[in-house]
RNA sequence: GCCCCCGUAGCUCAGUGGAUAGAGCAGCGGGUUUCUAACCCGUUGGCCGUAGGUUCAAUUCCUACCGGGGGUACCA
């Protein structure tokens, strides 16, 4: 229906006022009054011809007004047409976009997208600031695994690195020999950790046994070898669990270890093309035109070892060759803007033929008091954080214990205390920054994941009421008029593929979140100004299928979110 | 110094060329013989940081400035 709309009003445009190439935009206005599409062109379209708008608005009424499905047609304000639909072209549309709610099947055809996110650093446990890229990154899989877009879900670990030499020469001196490394908790490593960096406040020598500790473990040296994997061994545990309750799954979690022996020949590389040029005190670096304003970047230090940088540049090598995808997306905090500038640039310096590459920012997270320091142990734990969520939950609960209707409270409180810590940071512009207050965080109610849990925990209830569990929602053929809750749920409904479209291509699941809760508003303004179970006949009919298809897209845009909802609560 | 992001109601945030700038929280007033009141309805509250510019139309685009955050070669 709208497509046949817009092809119509883009014939008018092209046979009454030719040589135009303004593109034909309907909207879906904001106000319900203003009817069921929108278009501004004929303001613009008046400017360029210097004729009135609304004798231009005009050509294009007379135009829709006989088309099929439109009711009405008019001129409002400067010079809008506003078109209303009839019921049972508003009921078709609706029905034609019910194949958003479940997954495009894969098309195996096209280039997989790969996304990079969450990137954990081994030996330290998850700090709250870890989740933002954990779900942002795992919202953008989803979006694109439902469109039927192949993903390469990456986990890029920071499995290697000076921290490693730190760690073994702490182990060392203070370390439990009797334990074996692989029963140590990430906590007590974390605790070597922080004392490694308290005592070499004190002690210059500490840092240089740790500097020549990793590289021992870079040569190969058989005990400090197995040292490290026995403590990334310990770490992935540990992660898989808090990647368990939050609903995250990755395809490959190959980490920074794995791109050593892939390194110099980039370097080689790089040199040979001239791209790589020697910088102060024998360092590699990459310098850029004047024009571009971007600072050198450096490729090796100046003692021959390799950086961050480096690895990123043999990954972007190994992803090409390995996956061929289409796209790679970073989802890596604002912080580390300039340096995926500057690696961009390098990839293309070296005459890369590359897929879309794209840094996703995102904001960091703040806290009022003070900043966050793995090294001196002072980083708020993920874990813990999750865990006072579910606490709060269950006081929620507790406090509805008169009428909640859950078989599994212990179930229905970790959905939603992890889902209002998960939902707050989604329903968020991701540029924003983010300061970390508890009751901000896990809000139980307004625009939360608990308000969006309980509007589904009800439409299904009533879907039970009326035997129409499991059933997919039948429309009526015919129904004589629609309520106004029905028409401005219908029109919200309507909006679902679009919104998954916007939120994939703009790497924002923020409008997703915001659509869902809208959803919510409606649905619920619905469910109390319209009896469902009470009505009769097609009314019934009617009603019942939008609560279906209501419960059914909000489902299915939860669960891209990661969210989970209740059947009851 | 230079570069990037942010500045919208008391607070936290949506909206980013179009009609009267929205929501949640907080405040005030209502709604339960109806399918879950974890809900809904009404209401109070805005020089959309400031000043210019572009446009038929600017919170939205451009320029400058002010305020906050981040970055700016041997960390990742």
């Amino acid at each position: 229906m709208f497509a046949m709309l817009h092809e119509k009003a883009d014939e008018v445009l092209r046979t009454q006022f030719p040589g135009n190439t303004i593109a034909i935009q309907w909207t879906v206005p904001k106000e319900s009054s203003f009817g069921d599409a929108s278009l501004s062109l004929p303001l613009q379209l008046a400017s360029l011809l210097k004729k009135k708008p609304r004798e231009i608005a005009q050509v294009f009424v007379d135009a829709l007004k006989t088309f099929p499905g439109v009711e009405k047609v008019e001129i409002a304000g400067a010079g809008y047409v506003n078109v209303w639909l009839t019921t049972e072209a508003l009921l078709q549309e609706l029905g034609e976009s019910e194949s958003a709610q479940s997954p495009t099947k894969l098309n195996k055809n096209e280039k997989p997208v790969i996304v990079d996110y969450s990137q954990p650093n081994i030996a330290k446990p998850l700090g709250v600031h870890h989740i933002l890229s954990t779900v942002l990154g795992q919202a953008l899989c989803n979006l694109h695994r439902h469109a039927g877009i192949p993903v390469v879900g990456w986990n890029y670990m920071g499995d290697w690195g000076t921290q490693f030499g730190k760690l073994a020469v702490a182990w060392e001196k203070w370390g439990d020999k009797k334990k074996s490394i692989e029963t140590y908790t990430l906590d007590e490593l974390l605790e070597l950790y922080v004392r490694f960096h308290a005592e070499a406040e004190a002690d210059a020598a500490l840092d240089d046994a740790g500097r020549a500790a990793f590289r021992k473990l870079e040569q190969g040296d058989k005990e400090l070898r197995a040292f490290w994997k026995g403590v990334v061994t310990v770490t992935k545990a540990s992660l898989g669990d808090i990647y368990e309750r939050l609903h995250v799954k990755f395809d490959t979690d190959i980490g920074e270890s794995f791109y050593e022996d892939k390194m110099v020949p980039i370097l080689d590389e790089g040199k040979k093309k001239g791209v790589f040029t020697e910088g102060k005190e024998g360092a590699l670096i990459v310098e850029f035109p004047e024009e571009s304003k971007l600072p050198p970047y450096l490729v090796q230090k100046g003692d021959g070892a390799t950086l961050y940088a480096t690895r990123d540049l043999a990954q972007i090598r190994y992803r090409i060759d390995t996956y061929q995808p289409q796209s790679i997306l970073y989802v890596v905090d604002v912080a580390q803007q300039l340096y995926f500038q500057q690696l961009f640039a390098t990839a293309q310096k070296l005459g890369w033929e590359l897929p879309e590459i794209e840094h996703v920012v995102f904001g960091r997270m703040r806290f009022a008091e003070s900043k966050m320091s793995t090294r001196k142990g002072t980083v708020l734990k993920l874990e813990h954080v999750l865990d006072e969520a579910v606490e709060r939950a269950e006081a929620v609960i507790h406090e509805h214990r008169e009428t909640i209707q859950t078989d599994d409270a212990a179930a229905l409180a970790e959905m939603m205390g992890v889902g209002a810590l998960v939902y707050g940071i989604l329903s968020q512009n991701r540029k924003m920054d983010i300061v970390f207050d508890w009751d901000k965080m896990l809000s139980f109610d307004g625009n939360s994941a608990p308000y969006l849990q309980y509007t589904y925990a009800r439409a299904r209830s009533v879907l039970r009421k009326a035997g129409k569990e499991t059933s997919t929602p039948s429309f009526p053929k015919a129904i004589a008029a629609l309520t106004q809750s029905e028409r401005v749920l219908i029109r919200m409904l309507l909006q679902f593929p679009g919104v998954l479209e916007d939120a994939r291509e703009s790497r924002m699941p923020h409008l997703l979140a915001t659509y869902l809760f809208g959803l919510c508003q409606d649905f619920n303004a619905f469910y109390n100004v319209d009896p469902i179970l009470l009505a009769e006949g097609s009314t019934k009919e009617l009603r019942i299928a939008l609560t279906a298809f209501s419960s059914n897209v909000l489902k299915t845009g939860a669960e891209i979110l990661t969210l989970r909802v209740p059947e009851k609560m």
